[in-house]
RNA sequence: GGGCGAAUAGCUCAGCGGAAGAGCGUCGCCCUUACAAGGCGGUGGCCGCAGGUUCGAAUCCUGCUUCGCCCACCA
């Protein structure tokens, strides 16, 4: 016999998931052949950026993906999840120039390349083997052997592979075109990685004097300091105020530059005053008008975001933002000041940096975006690919209808240099290995490799196929390409996920996933986005182990985390954050994965489901003390049989039946990505069928007795109730697998069972649909003898009785119910602790009767009723009772009948129902009306036996 | 300026055409030999507002209000 001693009352992740995490990775059990016959299902890691380590966003998304993992490796699919990191150029460099900054006031450029290099692949290094010590941690099944970097010498191939097909094919130009540049990070960021933000700022309005003398021009503009690029002023043909002066020429102040005034659909005659300054070289609009009347564009802002040549000495080398102050007063002294008014501007800011963008005229590497977005916009609008939750499909769409070019060069080292050679005789070279000869002069040592580096997502965007050997044409990339989902967050659809669509289908010529699973994201429990600034941020392993208030600051301390980060951290984690397992975040973070677009995560939410691992692991805990002389071979034989399927009890059939259903529900939900329904049908199974009712049940047949040892019958009952007790819990732990697979593998591994299944649950099949187990008449008994119980619980709870002490009760029951209260006393007995009398009437009074035990128990005061339904009610005997407060009771229940009743005739009175609504529904309305009646009925018998005694 | 979404119990959310639900919280009573990280019971809702469609609306439509989010070159 299995001590209690031998598990401990409260389960211990810390001892239990080191072990089994060693077990699986030591067997190989993460391992996907691709060489398998069986059916392949792929999912690839949204590959972490090694910027540090892992936070909770990641811990939902990969828990997601491992349960879908674990659900099909169940299922028999050859699983494959396929593990890596991203390189993740600019915001690398972010992280390490600002430590640079602040360790050795130095900038990368003061470094050199080399040397950042080195630095940047020690953090890689650091930060990658955290980020999968992470991973392992969780329990995710990741294929480690498969694992890669978006730097290394594969990924590599296929960017450069990719590249110069796409420069070949004329996918992939250089051009001179306005860009966004972060002077911050001295260098070129996309559109995607500007955030427009309205700031406050003022509308100036400057006069132009014409050249002629006859007058002036008045531009408005929110940035003064670009009048010094100037090369225009544009109005609107229709704006007829301007017709006769289009054509003539404006001297432009404090450069004495003459300028044209030319006549362009761009200017709003409704804004300020109709005529537009033009300055090509820093405005995209002004770019515009000038590639349309052939401007110079004059650049006067350099890349460090100060003042340059051709603007006049005396501004050079101030900021922008000195610079605007000081053309404003210079202008004023002009008397070429106008009007000042204070102006919502938007401002670009980058998103990795902070700094204003200045946009500006550059030669840069581009991606052209057209042809690609075209095939994968077609793909989504065919069903190719699904997005799930639905609606992101419109965003999708809508990005890729309006897409603009990609610009995918950076200034920046951290990353994939571009294979660009440019010879001094002018030519550019695009080749897969470096040239050592121009193709076009044919000298040698004159050329020079471009140095700037591909924008991260350009590698990201090979990610599903260059993952699998691609540009080799592999068995690994024939097996799981396409990837059968991808999950993400909604964040990315436009960075990542449109891509990979446009460089899969391009590359490929196929999807690279059928279903794009878009997570919600997770906030804290005040609905603020989780960031280390905020200092709000939860490090997973942190509520899987528990971490104290004193390592969280120390973290903290470390990350150079803001004041008001230590401040949040002191306020939300003041007594620290207490262990919860692995398991227990995995199944919190499925639970609350609802359809919303964020999860409110808090660790009270955590610790209720450490609350269900606990009670799960006690429930197992109580079946292994009782699973003494349990031979499981004998059981499977015995259920594989007709007779032996109808020796089971009535609840021994129930918990199968709803076994069955759960298990259903959860296939079903995870078919559809409902990880939440799945979680909770789960929960709710375990705690309130298989705990609070069958295990309770199951009690008085598992106590070894001494004369179990003489009677056959009661030890053949005791064996199926044992083996109906292991079935349930060893089928339950492989449906909680994929959710929680330390504890279900621990419980799994200790649970007597057939010898034939594998060493491991990981590895064993999901509980499979089994019409056989279905059984309704027992669900419905069980459904009656629950409501009884409760019904006497609940008398009981009403008059102050102890739930522990037994009392005495009738149960008044008419119809066919009778034979199942009588066949199954004993269960609303032990659960609801009471001795019951059943039948239609009781020996006295509707008040006294007799206990079935044959004791009488003549009852001189008064019983508390409860009406279960039309044909059965429970009796209480309880003395004196307080008859207002039971009237009082009554009373509410009646009314709660008559607003039914009222309703219901209502609607049955209606010739309109009557012919219009389908006749199921109808008859159902009656039978709920007649129920409601008799109900009533009951109701107001019982009031007038409480009149009656009140008034003795 | 365009687009998308959300308003349901104190909180977080599910339900999306035929009886208002869950978890947590809260309030009682209990250390009943698996579990106090537990058991039993209760309380709690003009399903944002106003119209409409329908025999029937939390659910569909329209408008409004309030909150989010995304996209956008009005100087």
């Amino acid at each position: 016999m299995t001590t209690s001693s031998a598990l401990p009352k409260q389960y211990d992740p810390s001892e239990v998931e080191p072990r089994w995490l060693r077990f699986w990775l030591e067997n190989g059990f993460f391992h996907a052949d691709e060489t398998s016959p069986t059916v392949p299902y792929a999912i690839t890691l949204p590959p972490p950026n090694v910027t540090g380590s892992l936070h909770i966003g990641h811990a939902l998304g990969s828990t997601m993906q491992d349960i879908l993992v674990r659900w099909k490796r169940m299922q028999g699919f050859n699983a494959m999840w396929m593990p890596g990191t991203d390189h993740a150029s600019i915001a690398v460099h972010v992280l390490l120039e600002k430590d640079l900054k602040r360790r050795e006031d130095k900038t990368r450029f003061d470094l050199g390349r080399d040397d950042f290099m080195k630095r940047a692949w020690a953090w890689k290094e650091k930060s990658g083997n955290r980020i999968s010590e992470q991973e392992k941690l969780m329990g995710f099944s990741l294929d480690w052997a498969r694992e890669r970097f978006t730097m290394d010498d594969k990924s590599n191939a296929a960017v450069l592979e990719a590249f110069v097909r796409l420069y070949e094919e004329g996918l992939i130009f250089r051009a001179k075109r306005m860009i966004n540049w972060d002077p911050a990070s001295a260098t070129v960021v996309s559109d995607l990685e500007v955030d427009t933000v309205e700031e406050k700022g003022h509308l100036w309005e400057i006069k132009y004097p014409f050249v002629d003398g006859s007058g002036e021009i008045i531009v408005a503009t929110t940035r003064p300091e670009t009048m010094l690029g100037d090369t225009a002023v544009a109005v609107n043909p229709k704006d007829t105020r301007y017709t006769a002066v289009v054509g003539k020429l404006v001297t432009l102040p404090l450069t004495g530059r003459q300028i044209p005034i030319v006549a362009d659909p761009w200017p709003d005659p409704e804004f300020g005053s109709g005529a537009v300054k033009v300055t090509p070289a820093h405005d995209p609009n002004d770019f515009e008008i000038g590639q349309r009347h052939n401007l110079e564009a004059i650049q006067v802002i350099d890349a460090k975001g100060k003042m340059c040549a051709p603007a006049p000495a005396k501004y050079v080398g101030m900021t922008v933002d000195e610079a605007r102050k000081a053309v404003v007063a210079d202008l004023e002294a002009g008397g070429h000041l106008g009007e000042v008014k204070d102006h919502k501007v938007p401002r670009g800011r980058s998103q990795r940096s902070g700094a204003v963008i200045e946009p500006m005229l550059m030669d840069q590497w581009w991606v052209k975006a057209g042809p690609l977005a075209e095939k994968a916009a077609a793909a989504a609008e065919t069903g190719k690919v699904k997005f799930v939750p639905e609606l992101w499909t419109k965003t999708y769409m809508h990005w890729m209808t309006n897409i603009r070019d990609w610009c995918i060069s950076r200034q920046l080292w951290w990353g994939h240099r571009i294979p660009a050679y440019y010879c001094t005789c002018g030519t550019t070279i695009v080749a897969r290995t470096a040239p050592t000869v121009c193709t076009s002069c044919g000298k040698s040592d004159t050329l020079k490799q471009d140095e700037d580096v591909l924008d991260t997502w350009f590698s990201s965007a090979l990610w599903p196929f260059s993952t699998l050997g691609w540009p080799e044409k592999t068995r690994a990339l024939s097996t799981f390409y396409p990837n059968n989902v991808l999950v993400t967050g909604p964040d990315i659809i436009f960075f990542w996920v449109a891509r990979m669509m446009m460089f899969g289908l391009h590359f490929m010529g196929k999807v690279p996933f059928r279903t794009v699973y878009l997570t919600s994201i997770v906030t804290d429990e005040n609905g603020d986005k989780m960031s280390k600034m905020k200092g709000n941020v939860i490090d997973p392993l942190d509520i899987v182990y528990g971490a104290s208030l004193e390592a969280l600051l120390k973290r903290a301390d470390s990350e150079n985390a803001p004041d008001a980060a230590v401040k949040t951290i002191k306020k939300n984690f003041a007594k620290g954050i207490p262990s919860m397992g692995a398991d227990a975040l995995r199944f919190a973070l499925a639970a609350l994965n609802t359809s919303g677009r964020y999860i409110r995560l808090s660790i009270e939410r955590v610790e209720g489901y450490r609350n269900f691992i606990n009670k799960l692991w006690n429930a197992s805990r109580f079946a292994l003390m009782n699973l003494d002389g349990y031979d499981p071979e004998r059981f499977e034989a015995q259920l594989t049989t007709q007779a032996g399927r109808q020796s089971l009890g009535m609840p021994e059939r129930w918990i199968l039946s709803r076994l069955q259903a759960v298990s259903n529900d959860v296939d079903t939900a995870l078919e559809a990505f409902r990880f939440s329904d799945a979680a909770n049908a789960i929960y709710h199974f375990v705690w309130h069928e298989l705990c609070d009712w069958y295990i309770e049940l199951a009690k008085p047949h598992l106590h070894q007795t001494e004369d179990l040892v003489q009677d056959q019958a009661k030890a053949a009952k005791r064996h199926v109730v044992q083996g109906v007790l292991a079935t349930a819990l060893e089928t339950t732990m492989r449906l909680l697998h994929p959710f929680a697979p330390y504890v279900t593998e621990e419980i799994w591994q200790k649970l007597p069972k057939p010898p034939q299944l594998p060493g491991s649950l990981m590895i064993t099949v999901f509980p499979r649909n089994d019409a056989s187990f279905v059984d309704p008449a027992a669900e419905a008994e069980m459904k009656l003898i629950q409501d009884v119980a409760v019904g006497c619980r609940m008398l009981k709870a009403t008059y102050g009785i102890e739930p522990a002490k037994t009392v005495p009760v009738g149960i008044r029951v008419s119809g066919d119910k009778a034979e199942v209260l009588k066949r199954y006393r004993e269960a609303i007995e032990r659960t609801a602790r009471v001795k019951a009398q059943i039948g239609a009437t009781f020996a006295g009074s509707s008040e006294a009767f007799t206990l079935h035990d044959g004791s009488a128990d003549a009852l001189t005061g008064v019983a508390g009723k409860e009406v279960i339904n039309s044909e059965v009610e429970i009796v209480m005997p309880l003395g004196q009772i307080d008859v207002t407060a039971e009237t009082a009771r009554i009373l509410k229940d009646i009314g709660k009948c008559d607003k039914e009743i009222g309703g219901l005739e209502k609607k049955l009175g209606n010739a309109d129902f009557l012919a219009r609504a389908p006749e199921d529904v109808v008859a159902e309305q009656r039978t709920r009306l007649s129920e409601e009646q008799s109900r009533k009925a009951r109701l107001k018998d019982a009031l007038a036996t409480l009149e009656k005694a009140g008034k003795s």
